[in-house]
RNA sequence: CGGGGUGUAGCGUAGCCCGGUUAUCGCGCCGCGUUUGGGACGCGGAGGUCGCAGGUUCGAAUCCUGCCACCCCGACCA
């Protein structure tokens, strides 16, 4: 794996690749550009599942689920949305196969099977889903219609990269309906809170929470927040986004209702997702060069106990008190595994256990049994200690906590640092090529001054921050005056 | 679709320029034994249409032609 995290970006493409493919969470398939989530990726996916619907259902919504197919038709409803989408859509023409007559043993598509109208595998579900919710919304007593939906979508990327950007991907996608504007608003900037939350508390990664300018707004939505991450090699990711939709599906699809006063309205729409990219996130934020690092509540095992012996009576011995602090640990809620294989010595488990980010270690041998300790180590420092056995449940309990803290920590000093206000052009280019991370800087709130600061540094603005002071200067590039500041980087 | 690169065992590779016995080495895998407090060691073993097709040659992983696949850089993108 690659020592310098920072160096080239090649490099460090190349040790992301590995350590995915080493910590044992994901390969590539061989189907173009898809992957292959092996049992340990998909542990960690499912807690980030089973946290998100948790805070999903306490903000009122309920999961459902659409098809994966969408009529052209009805992909097309809505312009600005199919145009965005179409240059990345995999297309079903046809439905039957048949033995081909000119090729003995290989099969053909049936041309007498084609399709009367091609399907669209949905790279989002707005289309398929505002054509149901049709049928569901009449009165302002359906409303408003809270909806999540946990499913994979397809985008026919050109290239591709495990979790960042992979032609199948899984995510989920909420799909509300409301009777005001202003209760629309408030939801989709509700959800971008609730990502950031998820975000910050739930995998330690610090993000901002901001808007998209228009020309990186969500196609065929009239507002996007975001939650925007910075990772270790100073690239920006797009962590999770929320649209206000305005009227634009409901006025595509015909979803009208009736208010109080009898009069019939085009509803208000959001959408908000998030997906798998997150673990791309998690492993490029905290990760280091001897692997995986996990913040605990993310952990499918928080904590591994490794026997250490010579003889079958130490081993008996050594789990007597492995099995006694599981159950220990259990009633506390804490996942453990006791990793009693003897296929393998202590040394390449603990190297294994490393490199699958594993928050803590207990090492159990003859000594300890003698002394009545363990020795209890740390993934993320790498401290090792002899504790004793006595107050260790509570102790394991407590450094988890102190874990998930720190990691957040560190991770939030290393975004912070990577900040820059900048105030001219020099500095501007300077800072993306030396220092790299997110540049504060005026701009004129153009769509044309942000496409050729794209063109001359490849950056692009990441958002405009929620929690932004308003201050006047000038944009960096044009000299126009601007009354805040922008975050530009180079994102992924 | 433009520009560059690579295809040799499950993975990573040497050999190719300059054609010549049985295709190199490491990891991994299997067996036996000794080991076990930081990725064990010894001995033995299995595993290959050298990306595909054609050509040159007494002889091709190596030279020539065509094709295919993958990777990287661009355009595109969560």
């Amino acid at each position: 794996m690659g020592k310098n995290l920072t160096s080239r970006e090649q490099d460090y493409s190349k040790w992301y690749n590995e350590l995915v493919v080493k910590a044992d969470l994901a390969e590539n398939s061989a189907v173009r550009g898809c992957m292959v989530i092996k049992p340990y990726g998909y542990a960690i996916w499912e807690k980030m599942q089973a946290e998100l619907d948790r805070m999903f259902k306490e903000t009122g919504h309920q999961n459902a689920y659409f098809p994966i197919f969408v009529p052209k038709s009805l992909f097309e409803a809505e312009e600005k949305n199919a145009e965005g989408f179409a240059k990345e859509c995999a297309v079903v023409t046809h439905y039957r196969l048949q033995n081909d007559p000119e090729n003995e043993g290989k099969l053909r598509v049936d041309p007498e099977a084609k399709l009367e109208e091609e399907l669209i595998v949905r790279p989002t579900s707005e289309a398929i889903i505002w054509n149901t919710y049709k049928g569901w919304i009449q009165s302002y007593r359906d409303l408003p219609l809270l909806i999540n939906q946990w499913a994979n979508v397809v985008r026919w990327e050109m290239r591709t990269r495990l979790f960042l950007r992979t032609a199948e991907f899984l995510w989920q996608e909420g799909h509300t309906a409301h009777a005001t504007k202003d209760e629309a608003y408030k939801e989709a900037e509700q959800m971008n809170n609730v990502y950031a939350d998820f975000a910050e508390n739930f995998m330690a990664i610090p993000v901002i929470k901001g808007l998209k300018t228009e020309s990186e707004r969500f196609a065929g939505a009239e507002e996007t927040f975001c939650i925007e991450a910075l990772m270790q090699d100073g690239k920006a990711l797009q962590a999770g986004t929320s649209h206000f939709l305005g009227q634009n599906f409901a006025k595509a699809f015909d979803v009208k209702f009736t208010n109080k006063e009898g009069k019939k309205d085009y509803v208000w729409a959001t959408s908000w997702g998030v997906s798998t990219r997150l673990m791309g996130a998690l492993i490029m934020t905290h990760s280091d060069d001897k692997g995986l690092v996990l913040p605990p509540n993310l952990a499918p095992n928080q904590v591994v106990i490794v026997p250490i012996y010579k003889t079958d009576e130490q081993f008996e011995a050594i789990s007597g008190l492995a099995n006694d602090l599981m159950k220990q640990l259990r009633q506390k809620g804490v996942s453990v595994k006791y990793d009693k294989r003897d296929t393998h010595r202590p040394g390449a488990k603990f190297a294994q256990h490393e490199l699958q980010g594993v928050p803590l270690r207990i090492a159990i041998g003859p000594k300890d049994l003698e002394n009545n300790t363990v020795e209890l180590a740390r993934r993320d420092t790498f401290t090792k200690a002899l504790t004793p056995v006595e107050g260790l449940v509570d102790k394991v309990v407590n450094l988890l906590e102190e874990i998930q803290t720190s990691l957040h920590q560190k991770a939030l000093s290393f975004r912070d640092d990577h900040i820059t206000e900048v105030n001219s052009w020099e500095e501007f280019k300077d800072t993306l090529t030396t220092k790299t991370g997110f540049v504060s800087a005026h701009w004129d709130g153009t769509i044309e001054t942000e496409e050729k600061i794209k063109e001359q540094t490849k950056a692009t603005i990441r958002c405009i921050p929620l929690e932004n002071k308003i201050e006047s200067g000038v944009c960096v590039f044009t000299g126009k005056p601007s009354n805040q500041r922008v975050l530009f980087a180079k994102a992924y």
